[in-house]
DNA sequence: GTCTCTTTCTACGTACTGTAGAACAATTTT
DNA sequence: AAAATTGTTCTACAGTACGTAGAAAGAGAC
């Protein structure tokens, strides 16, 4: 399934914040802006990464369906297919899925969330 | 994190088998009986494997912490060290961890599941 | 003490990820 | 339009994880 490397998740959640911050519609970012942005936030560590770095990279989530990119401007503009919270809610499935007994696996993992998310969880269960 | 290889699932699924039809006491399988259950079951291709990449597997699932293994009796036993189920709840928690807002992710989680499903929860954090 | 069963060590092929240069394509500048 | 610059694709390599198993070493049976 799509299990993230290091570099890969990083990437990931630049065009995460970018929707974020921007909207799912100006969400999408050129190789060049990601390079400078890891750059700067990925553990401070200030090391510049090869331009081709990345573009390798986003080849390869793009293969993995997580990235989109936007062939017909100069420089290709990336964006993430999904929001960070939908990615995450399909890995919970993807998870859940894999154990025979759904509801035996809920049912303790709803024992294992905070009581302030419990109650939250009231709330939406009763709204829908 | 606990990414696991076709084969290493294969050899966790029996050990949990074991839990749930023995009880977490005698859930202890060699490797012999884990290879020779592995090629009746595993996708019903009845290849054997030779013992030794059994035990290859179980070093390493016992390295990743999820196996635990008797060594004071011979031939040594092997044991999934959670259940099943635990294991899942752990993953989905690793899952949720990965995002920053949880509780969107969960509100949105809550909005997938079946309506069968749904209901039990209610009921669950009813009573919690 | 030797034979047999078990475990550990070592190794290799394949796949995935981080990394980037070389080569090729498009755009801009002169 | 030729040259210079910028952007993209191809190819490659090192490191790690996993499937696979033989060779070597350890332990109990006879």
């Amino acid at each position: 399934m799509a299990t993230l490397g290091e570099l890969e998740r990083a990437v990931m959640d630049l065009l995460w914040n970018q929707i974020d911050s921007a909207g799912a519609e100006d969400a999408a970012l050129t190789a060049n802006t990601l390079r400078d942005r890891l750059a700067r936030s990925s553990s401070a560590d200030g090391k510049e990464l090869a331009v081709t770095t990345v573009l390798t990279v986003l080849s390869r989530l793009e293969k993995k369906g997580l990235v989109q990119r936007e062939r017909d401007i100069r420089p290709h503009r990336y964006r993430a297919v999904t929001s960070r919270e939908e990615h995450t809610v399909e890995l919970m499935h993807e998870v859940l899925g894999s154990a025979p007994d759904r509801e035996a696996v809920l049912a303790r993992f709803i024992g294992t969330v905070s009581e302030q998310e419990a109650e939250t969880l009231r709330k939406i269960l009763a709204a829908g």
